[in-house]
DNA sequence: ATGTTAGTTCGATATATTTAGAAACGTAGA
DNA sequence: TCTACGTTTCTAAATATATCGAACTAACAT
């Protein structure tokens, strides 16, 4: 329960992949959910552009992809092939979710050991 | 620069400080913030509380100070000797920095690599 | 079919992390 | 000072992670 918010916080907690992040969100298109909650990017930056902006045009395509799926299993970014390409974008669920836990008042287990 | 906080993420990430996070959050006194901006631990649950809370009695003391020093590193609480003891507390100053970095519209920088 | 572009998966390696026991350290009280 | 208690540091071992190049798959164009 609480591992699978560690597991994002863990997928955020790597420089490389923090720089994926703040690039997706700061660039990324509108992302339809569904009626499952389901999230999918309508447009955003291609696996391609991600590398060449991450990497600043080293394009070794093998370690972002590695780093987006990732971020993929982890729930943060969800990814969908468009033709030739496949694009990227940040999942606003997961935001709201790791925002919450941040910010709650309430820890979700409290005996104080005592 | 976005080093720091890929540093504070990574050390919510893993499942065991995790824990410790969750549990100061739910637990911990009041935080006092000095002139500074620092922020030191008017009461909280000690060193050893916490280690049995976590770990549900079985004590392995270093391995929970090994963590709580990652997250102090981190900058994610605050520690302070109170006689025999020592006291924890999560600085608030830093979720607040981790809130405002996942919901800030900007990201850090932007070129979409056309 | 062939070639080309876009991404993923595999294999290897170097590095980091988690964990725990033992020993050392600092503080309070007899 | 001596002892008990709480916490950290040292050391070591198992496991996980990041990275890169090469081989592979998928979609499209000629």
């Amino acid at each position: 329960m609480g591992d699978q918010i560690a597991g994002m916080f863990k997928a955020l907690g790597d420089p490389t992949r923090l720089r994926i992040f703040n690039f997706l969100r700061s660039c990324c298109g509108p992302v339809a959910v569904d009626d499952s909650g389901e999230a999918r990017p309508l447009d955003g930056p291609t696996v391609g552009e991600v590398c060449c902006h991450v990497t600043g045009g080293d394009r070794i395509t093998s370690t972002i992809s590695h780093h987006l799926k990732e971020l993929r299993q982890a729930g943060i970014i969800t990814m969908q092939r468009r033709g030739k390409h496949i694009v990227c974008a940040v999942d606003p669920n997961a935001i709201r979710l790791l925002v919450e836990h941040l910010t709650s008042t309430q820890g979700d287990d409290h005996d104080c050991c005592e």
